[in-house]
DNA sequence: CGAGCCTCTTGCACATTGTTCAAGTAATGG
DNA sequence: CCATTACTTGAACAATGTGCAAGAGGCTCG
């Protein structure tokens, strides 16, 4: 694969680099990690799928390149406008519902895809946001990653829990699957006693109920924590 | 398959689903998710791959029961001695232990893997907490949704930032598709200049410096939050 | 002790999927 | 018109999950 410097499309109707990363985040959104394949991608550009290999040098890349495409949809909100608390909020927000939007994103930071550009900018901001709150230096650091990571695992809790609740009629591959483990668990309950499954449990339960409600909630109280460590130094 | 209920061993040397299981672990411990395969598996049992389907039904079915053995590991606090505080500090700490003895947890959490009995006895655990902390059914609910949130979503930025960092001569197989994507985003930030790639950021820079100080100082800010929800209803 | 029957184990085979590669086809510049 | 550059294609390979029919060891009943 020869990267060509911002190349202009010829004439010829060609594939493009952007093209490819679209198509495969609308797959990814339709289909999670394990619908997007090669041989899918290229028939949904009327293409073979080899052809993706001149573009892209690997699937692995290709995902890469959607994740940080992705990270793009977030605005970031005026530090200079709206308070840090405020600011904080709106970011985590937005996070969360990026990550609600592409569930896949959280398997793709599980399993350890480096992000780019989107990211960085992200973090920076975060970052700023919790030194104009008062943090100094680390300190923003940690409160900045908390918060982080409050989101990611939160997105991840509310993506399996809607996968679980989410019957009506949604994809095939995905309902095949769920509906296969489920029966799987069951089967074992049934042989093996003392292995009980339950498929609901208490934070499934809550994030059944309203996922938005509970994310929320845990935000709030997050943030109202790092207030208080601030007060209780300043 | 057939599930014989509770089989004794035969006198001949057979495989059983807990070695199996036990197997699984180590190999997924060592070599992540993917490094996870029956082929593999069945090697290091010293028999055919397609043996282990007699006690297993498929390979997703025994990273369910791998993830049920290993929630096992975790010991509950006993409420009735120490406080709500500290036993919700003691399960989230041993939780984030947990995920980080035990990586490709959150690979297996963010697949939508369906948990067993081991984590419903976790969460019912973790609901008592929070009602003897006060907070009422549905709140206490939330309550154990956040803290669990916050601890998986640290985890999986620890596991992240570790495998960034873990240089010193750890496995291949990650290694390798570690340096590659890295390679791979150097190439491309040249290429496309618009595209700075940024490996650490702040989130990473945090997580990088000591992954355990960031866990404990936001968990401690979340209970903090949350203790203060209670006083002010109170 | 032999026949039949469980309980496993094995080897073969197939489908899916990522990826390589040599050969093809279109636009472009000389 | 030809050579070069920019892509596209189809065949093919390797890795991996899994089904299946055949085997092999041990138990039980006559």
């Amino acid at each position: 694969m020869q990267l060509p410097a911002y190349r202009e499309a010829m004439a010829r109707d060609t594939l493009t680099r952007d093209q490819i990363v679209s198509t495969a985040v609308e797959l990814l959104d339709a289909e999670g990690l394990e619908g997007l394949n090669m041989r899918a991608l290229g028939k949904r550009l009327d293409s073979a799928a080899t052809a993706m290999y001149w573009h892209v040098r690997s699937k692995d890349n290709l995902v890469l390149l959607a994740t940080d495409r992705v990270w793009r949809e977030l605005e970031l909100p005026d530090l200079d406008i709206v308070g840090w608390r405020a600011a904080a909020t709106i970011m985590a927000t937005d996070l969360y519902r990026m990550f609600t939007r592409h569930p896949w994103l959280v398997q793709a930071f599980a399993a350890h895809v480096v992000y780019g550009e989107g990211k960085a900018r992200h973090d920076d901001h975060s970052l700023a946001t919790y030194e104009a709150a008062g943090f100094t230096g680390g300190q923003a650091d940690q409160a900045a990653a908390a918060v982080f990571t409050y989101v990611l695992g939160n997105a991840a809790g509310a993506a399996a829990a809607a996968s679980l609740s989410r019957r009506t009629g949604a994809d095939h591959a995905t309902e095949q699957r769920l509906h296969d483990a489920m029966a799987e668990a069951h089967e074992i309950a049934m042989h093996y006693p003392r292995l009980r499954v339950r498929l609901d449990g208490p934070a499934a339960a809550g994030y059944a109920a309203s996922p938005d409600k509970t994310f929320e909630f845990g935000l709030q109280a997050l943030l109202d924590g790092l207030e208080r460590q601030l007060t209780r130094r300043g």
